[in-house]
DNA sequence: AAGGCGGGGAT
DNA sequence: ATCCCAGCCTT
């Protein structure tokens, strides 16, 4: 039997129950996968729910304010998809009429939509035959045709993307795209898959030549750069200060002030130049670590005094509607505990 | 082609 | 510690 008929056999008894599924409008479809993007289904599901109570249209989307969208996303991670997904709701009303597009290419021209996101959509929504390229998809079918190709690489994506087209023609694209993820979350794992339980055991050539410990082929280089800051829990009476990101990493996000300096003293001059206040530093608080992919936060956090405030001060209340990084998050929740 | 972009769970 | 997760965008 063809694997793409044992995988969708496999898929109607084994599939997994989630809220994104069984769902037929494209809008709901394309925040889930945008949710999805390098980001688990559990840690997903709250924030789709609470995102779609919130915005349960594109156009409810749209009209809504980018600091609110942003909220609704905060602790999620990725933000720039944030950013995105509220100004594709924008060219969605603007553009198309207020109705999600409806071809792949449409689709594709959405800003923070690549091949993966639009071959989901469309195979999802419309049951158009389009082969959706993941994570999952790149480890099942490199197994199965035992490809010993990086599919770090880009030419690897795109031969495994020109196959996969080539299998899922005939058969229902819904569960043939959903079913390699099922597959690959709860058989075909990245570590000791359980290939004894596997429904495509008989077709998989990594299993008959005992490689499936060793593919996929996966080298990707990336080393982790390690930073030290001061950062300024700065206060003027009940006020705190916080600075709206402009660029670059946690874009949008208001956080904390910190310099990649050795001493409070540093960072206070530093501060003063940029800010024209002056401080008078109070107390050493406590050091924080934070881990992002590429790189390390050491925080090692002191209260500052400011003798007079101007514009990025904010009381509690103001501060509970801003979105805030996990990495000053953190601290600020244990100012709060203390 | 390579690097930037979050945060959390599994091992 | 390290890897990976329903990837995409910029350079």
């Amino acid at each position: 039997m063809k694997f793409q008929e044992l995988l969708i056999n496999w898929y109607d008894t084994h599939h997994r129950d989630l809220p994104f599924r069984h769902i037929d409008d494209p809008y709901a479809i394309w925040v889930s996968e945008i949710m999805l993007q390098q980001t688990t289904v559990t840690a997903v599901i709250p924030y789709f729910t609470r995102f779609m109570q919130r915005f349960p249209t594109v156009e409810a989307l749209a009209q809504a304010s980018l600091d609110e969208v942003y909220k609704y996303w905060e602790g999620l991670g990725y933000y720039r998809r944030c950013k995105h997904l509220h100004e594709s709701a924008q060219i969605i009303m603007a553009q198309f009429h207020g109705i999600f597009p409806q071809t792949y290419e449409d689709v594709l021209s959405l800003k923070g939509v690549g091949p993966y996101t639009a071959s989901a959509i469309c195979s999802f929504a419309y049951h158009q035959s389009y082969a959706a390229i993941d994570g999952n998809a790149l480890r099942v079918l490199s197994r199965l045709d035992r490809l010993h190709d990086n599919i770090a690489e880009t030419k690897t994506v795109k031969e495994i993307t020109k196959r996969s087209n080539r299998y899922i023609q005939g058969y229902d694209s819904a569960k043939y795209n959903q079913g390699l993820m099922d597959l690959a979350n709860a058989i075909c794992k990245v570590q000791n898959p359980l290939c004894e339980a596997c429904p495509l055991q008989s077709c998989c050539q990594a299993y008959k030549y005992h490689e499936e410990k060793v593919l996929p082929i996966n080298i990707k280089k990336i080393k982790k750069q390690e930073l030290s800051f001061i950062t300024g829990v700065i206060t003027y009476q009940d006020e705190l200060m916080l600075i709206k990101n402009k660029e670059g990493l946690l874009e949008n996000m208001y956080g904390l002030i910190q310099y990649e300096v050795e001493s409070p003293y540093s960072f206070m001059e530093a501060f003063e130049k940029d800010y024209g206040l002056s401080l008078s530093v109070e107390e050493s608080i406590k050091d924080f670590k934070h881990v992002f992919t590429h790189r390390t936060w050491h925080m090692h956090v002191y209260h500052f005094i400011a003798k007079e405030k101007d514009e990025h001060f904010y009381d509690q209340k103001t501060i509970e509607t801003f979105a805030i990084p996990t990495a000053h998050k953190k601290i600020l929740t244990y100012l709060q505990n203390k």
